[in-house]
DNA sequence: ATAAATAAGGCAAACGTTTGCATTTCGGTT
DNA sequence: AACCGAAATGCAAACGTTTGCCTTATTTAT
């Protein structure tokens, strides 16, 4: 019962036909007899045929398949922005290849090259922590492959990117802070390579400026992302001689590291210092102290919105337009959470 | 400065030779003179070559790619064995595709069907909660497509498949709990069609036999792991007359769920009611009110091993043995973990 | 009846690469 | 001078599919 996977070539010799002829039957061609298309059509199913996709692949000279590279699945908003990738890359049957720099620019490029040899049909990605160089990016251009930035995007103009507003979330985080009276807020922000954190800086400034709350520099900190630059952020702001009672961290899990910190030193969260932070991630539901209130960033809506974007690309280079490069830069509308507890 | 990928014939033209001359000379091909070889090498970097993929895989009959189909992503322990793969996917240049089938038998089969025609060389699968008919999984076989299961098993001899060892860890995590003098301790069960459950369960009665302690059916309960049904597990469990003092639940998710509730309902968590789970999520960290103790599974090895099972069927597909069908079983120790609060 | 139009289907090329076999070009041996 | 063998390279097929163009058979119009 050796099953091997039925070819065009099977089902013409099978019914003596020329292999263009079962090509086109089954494409429903206009130039095929009703009778032969039927015979054929009826054939392949019950052969259970299936165009072999490499053959297909191989003459289109492209893949059906786009790539993905993300900084790590095990954070959930990036799961979740997978989601939304999935599907509407399930709507235009396309596969999807995910690819893990784990935050390292090495690992950045090696993926990409990868996906290049792969002949992926376009690429979206949320880059490291740290790339600043983005000409292994912006270099898939020159072989027809088009790019889209999400979450994670470059500070430059002409690239197609999807990100979240910071500034109107950073905004609406502090107005909701002085509304609760707080007047010395604190920031641990993220590392200054990372275009979002630049964005959350001055909007932090805008709004202290806007309600004439002196910008005391002290109460800025920053942290690579890891529990200890975190710990050693937290610990120089608490040990301030006049210490904020209110902080903005960069993410949800700085919120986590920030709020283990404080809570070691005694201090109690929401009351002696509340916390305010960028995500929301689901399992602050089952913490006992989570931040006061999150930015919902909505990593589903980022990533689907991106892909539908790289789509669209694909559509316009049919068409062929000579010079017309419209980049596109999408601002996602954030929203703030407020935990109930 | 159209930068198209080049060809061998590209080489070829330039260089006055032929494709078939370029193509041994960048193999090393012994036939070819040196000089031919080092030009052809030479140009080859100059033009920066890279070989075709779509070609080489549609001339191979594979696609140096391997599918993966998983529950979901979100959860860490999914996550992080995706990374298992990935590792053990690069040092043999493959790449992963990946498709959640969120825990949906139809998605699961769409998935596999998708592909088996895009010609994945082999697939890795966590099969979906509810999955009891595996033919859509084991039909793979008929086309040369091998595949392992791994942590989610069907109950099959001739499969190949990874899990992790839950008899051994259910009876650790009980034998810890009798140790610390509790006699009434509670199950919160996955459903039965989940073969890790009845291990579980097995292994709950087993161990309760072995030490003379009589089993009420009682505490047995069972959840589809939705919040809501874990909650009116919890919820039975804890309103009988006699209550458990510790109680067993499928995972960490789980545990978190009915964690919550018996806070809700005021009691001490881990001095009232002690929980014991499987997983140990990273997260538990933050968690004031974590688990007891959970057995690690080692999602990263786990899959790590499933996959270098099934680079390990790609090879021995070559050496072409008649019918020698050896299925592998591979168990993984799990290690109970105890938390530190 | 015959030319012309239409319908139905076949041929062959193309996509890029590998590889068994054939061919060419030597220098060296009788 | 004729031959041999080895070294170097080329030819062509194959993988499965699509598609422009050509061929054949049938019908229609004159």
């Amino acid at each position: 019962m050796e099953n091997k996977l039925t070819t065009l070539k099977e089902i013409a010799k099978r019914l003596n036909f020329s292999v263009s002829t079962v090509s086109r039957a089954l494409h429903n061609h206009p130039g095929i007899g009703l009778r032969t298309t039927a015979q054929v059509q009826q054939l392949a199913k019950e052969l259970n045929y299936e165009p072999n996709q490499t053959a297909l692949l191989f003459k289109q000279q492209k893949t059906n398949t786009i790539g993905v590279i993300l900084p790590n699945l095990k954070e959930e908003f990036f799961s979740q922005a997978i989601s939304g990738i999935e599907d509407v890359a399930k709507l235009n049957k396309y596969s999807v290849l995910i690819g893990q720099s784990h935050d390292e620019v090495e690992q950045e490029k090696q993926i990409i090259t990868a996906m290049k040899n792969q002949r992926v049909d376009g690429i979206i990605v949320s880059i490291s922590k740290y790339t600043k160089d983005y000409s292994h990016l912006t270099g898939m251009a020159k072989y027809n492959i088009p790019v889209v930035f999400f979450d994670r995007v470059p500070n430059l103009p002409d690239v197609h990117k999807v990100s979240s507003d910071i500034s109107a979330g950073t905004q609406q985080a502090i107005e909701f802070l002085i509304k609760h009276g707080h007047r010395r807020i604190g920031l641990i922000n993220g590392p200054s390579e990372m275009e979002s954190c630049i964005k959350r800086m001055n909007a932090y400034e805008k709004v202290l400026i806007k309600r004439r709350i002196k910008i005391d520099p002290s109460l800025i900190e920053s942290t690579d992302l890891t529990q200890q630059k975190t710990y050693e952020a937290i610990e120089k702001l608490l040990n301030l001689k006049r210490p904020p009672t209110a902080i903005i961290t960069i993410n949800d899990y700085v919120a986590l590291d920030a709020i283990q910190y404080t809570r070691k030193k005694k201090l109690k969260i929401n009351k002696d210092v509340c916390f305010v932070s960028y995500a929301n991630l689901p399992i602050t539901n089952y913490l006992e102290f989570p931040p006061l209130a999150s930015v919902e960033q909505f990593p589903y809506q980022q990533a689907k919105k991106a892909t539908e974007i790289l789509f669209g690309l694909f559509s316009n280079e049919k068409e062929k337009q000579p010079e017309k490069p419209i980049y596109q830069n999408v601002l996602i509308q954030g929203r703030l959470v407020v935990h109930k507890k």
